[in-house]
DNA sequence: TTCGAATGTAAAGTATTTTTTACATTTTCC
DNA sequence: GGAAAATGTAAAAAATACTTTACATTCGAA
């Protein structure tokens, strides 16, 4: 069924809410992206661009580090 | 020539080898990509996935944004 | 100089992200 | 309760990233 997954997470949600306030409109509006994919990220169903993730920890004020969260566990399988 | 693309840039050549000496088939092995994907990062044809950044950035040992740098000047000129 | 490893170019095909459009549900607030 | 704003689902098309394959160039060492 659903797939790959992406191993990355977010917290754009959170942070959106607790720390700036802005609605799901007004953070596509600012980063120069759609609501829908500010929808669709939120919900984990795909991870941004590199420039839309650079841009969406830019507006909400954080680093990208704190704003997607990356699991290297499938990364560790790989040999040295 | 190129167009606009992308307001992210990248240091992975150097930092490939100035801190680890990877070639560019070891650091495309370790991070799951072929070599043709990183020969056309470090030209800076294109930009990464968010994944693959995080992927990059981990094997060189950096964090996202010591590896990717972002330049928000297009996106200061969108309003508050 | 010659071999092999590393780097590079190109192009076609696959996969993933983003937009566009349209409508449904929930929340807020009067 | 009702209107408006905010959030949500869906799906097709467009844009971008990635792979695959094949061949060319550069560079270091034997």
């Amino acid at each position: 069924m659903g797939g790959k997954k992406t191993s990355i997470t977010n917290h754009i949600k959170r942070i959106r809410l607790a720390r700036t306030e802005l609605t799901q409109s007004e953070l596509a509006r600012r980063v120069g992206a759609t609501r829908q994919t500010i929808i669709s990220i939120e919900a984990q169903k795909y991870a941004p661009s590199l420039e839309l993730a650079f841009r969406i920890a830019f507006v909400l004020g954080e680093q990208v580090e704190e704003v997607f969260i990356f699991d290297p566990s499938d990364l560790m399988s790989r040999a040295t």
